[in-house]
DNA sequence: GTCTATAGCGCGATAGAC
DNA sequence: GTCTATCGCGCTATAGAC
């Protein structure tokens, strides 16, 4: 019934880095101690640099995390039959379902990008964050992709391509800037609320009045 | 020609916000040091705290700069006789303009909110900070006051109005992560980019066949 | 694996010369 | 007004006991 060491070992890890992930949102990265972090978790210092060689290392581990689980849950969707239109509210939705449900390893991703100059990154680390960002210009490169193709098959009125994809991504990401999850928040309230946020940034809020003809 | 001494003190206070600004956005609050400051300024520590008392002096005046300029150009036009929609329009595009002249100081009044907790603030200091961020709560509600009477008017169509104000505001400010100024980028110029973002927001992006009829 | 103790130093802030 | 010099805290990171 128990793995040796490495089922404990996985779960103080990421114990760790969920602790880190909410201090780092509310504190930021440089303002957030070690043992801002280890009290959180119910520790002191010795844990953490027993799973972790440096605080930088515990940012890019969160990063990583957080940069898997959206991948994971929107990437699939890019790649449907249907039309681009609906393509980019179905993964728009997932995108923030999986950012309400994350909002701290999210808040991370997209705003940890930054302060990473205090301290000079050893090669390991370096590299490390390389590939992360590559990996996060790719998930973006993808909704460009299905932007222009929902503008190819007339689903999608007639913009600058990266322009739109850049202002609907950005303002997907910004909703961290308001929502906390609330205590009993099911899956589907969350789904909800999503759709609500997606249709008022694909529809936009003009009256049917206001818009142009065809 | 020379006021004895104010001018000169005001220009050097500028000069120091605008590089605090600057690095504050770039490496975050907690990252940047004084000493980053001074050299950016071309100075030492003695001439920022000649000006400052503190740190968070310097970011608290940073925070107040960035909302008087929005908050003077922008309040004006809520109050028009026009539509609902066409003020939010006019709102939404200074609001942008005003972003793209002075990104740093608007990322520093969006962001900065955060990482206080850090040294316990000063009685001086909690007030200054409770009083610009309620100075921002009303630029926000200001917002929501026109969404609701463009609903009201017809002119925006009938969706929850404190979501749409949230989600439209958190999406302009959204475009300080990935516009940049460009060396000799005109008025202009700015003044077409934020109207194309704010059609796609306002408008949305799906094609009219995609959309609700009236 | 997790703790305590401590090294080492970067940085905010101050004092005082010019 | 602006600089240099320095204090002293607080924090990252390490060593080593248990």
């Amino acid at each position: 019934m128990e793995s040796p060491t490495g089922n404990d070992t996985e779960h103080s890890k990421r114990r760790i880095l969920d602790s880190a992930a909410n201090a780092f949102m509310s504190q930021g990265f440089g303002a957030t101690t070690i043992d801002d972090i280890a009290d959180s978790v119910g520790a002191t210092k010795g844990l953490i640099y027993y799973h972790f060689r440096s605080k930088f290392d515990i940012f890019l581990a969160v990063y990583e995390l957080g940069m898997d689980q959206v991948s994971g849950q929107v990437s699939p969707l890019a790649s449907t039959n249907s039309s681009g239109h609906s393509r980019l509210t179905v993964m728009s939705v997932a995108h923030l379902v999986n950012l309400m449900s994350n909002v701290a390893y999210h808040h991370v991703v997209h705003q940890g990008v930054r302060e990473q100059g205090a301290s000079a990154l050893k090669p390991r680390q370096r590299e490390k964050l390389l590939a992360l960002n590559e990996m996060r210009t790719e998930y973006e490169a993808m909704f460009l992709r299905v932007v222009e193709a929902g503008i190819r098959d007339g689903s999608i009125r007639s913009v600058s391509p990266s322009l739109a994809a850049r202002t609907l991504l950005s303002s997907l990401n910004a909703t961290d800037q308001w929502f906390r999850l609330r205590a009993g928040q099911s899956e589907d309230e969350l789904h909800e609320l999503a759709s609500a946020v997606v249709d008022i940034l694909l529809t936009g809020l003009a009256a049917s009045t206001h818009r142009p003809e065809p």
